[in-house]
DNA sequence: GCACGTTGCTACAGAAAATGTAGCATATAG
DNA sequence: CTATATGCTACATTTTCTGTAGCAACGTGC
């Protein structure tokens, strides 16, 4: 089925379409893509403090997930270590911040 | 680790910080979750046309998720059958459209 | 010149979730 | 009574995630 085959397949389910929306939909449901973007929205964490960020999120997910964002140019590992977001990854995290006040008002 | 027993078991990992941004984070950062919302954004559809326009995805996750998403209360069931956005759902919709724009601006 | 504490990152067994295929019950036609 | 469509489920196989441990490299201080 041509999926994931090592750590270098970045085909992510919905690219075969071709469609940019898809690929992007797709990077981002994947389980604590958001939530690692959400993490780093206005500071640079190192990938223990990323970790605890993410309620302990298990290291190869978390790894495994930064080198798809990446890749995808969203995040990047500083030269002094930390992760944190590149312009379009900020650019892109500015794009669903609306959904923080969504969420308060949808409550639970 | 008290996480989702049944189906019947609402508590997406995040949603135990109590903060619900963390739950809706989670929501969505589920497999086909922001796909589903998507395909829907505007048009009912089937579950089997929806099934299509999901790239042939397992109608058993499918139906995980509508039923995820229907207890959120952003989608519904319509009386004459095919599933849509309710008012809310449509709302959140609506939060990550910009995402279409970026993606395309993104690329790949 | 070596104990420390940190960094990013990996291995790997066991657990959980998704896939793919088939099929059920129901309903609405023809 | 077929025939087709709906929502939905079963279940074995495959994929992914978790949890824990640990690696090599970089300091910092001693």
């Amino acid at each position: 089925m041509a999926k994931r085959a090592g750590s270098k397949n970045r085909s992510v389910r919905g690219s075969r379409t071709g469609r940019p929306i898809m690929a992007l939909l797709d990077l981002l449901g994947q389980r604590w893509t958001l939530r690692i973007l959400w993490e780093l929205r206005d500071t640079p964490l190192t990938s223990r403090a990323l970790r605890t960020a993410c309620d302990e999120a298990s290291p190869t997910v978390l790894q495994a997930r930064l080198t798809e964002l990446r890749e995808a140019g969203f995040v990047e590992l500083g030269e002094g270590g930390g992760y944190g977001l590149t312009p379009l990854g900020r650019e892109l995290c500015e794009t669903f911040m609306p959904l923080h006040r969504f969420a308060e008002r949808w409550k639970k």
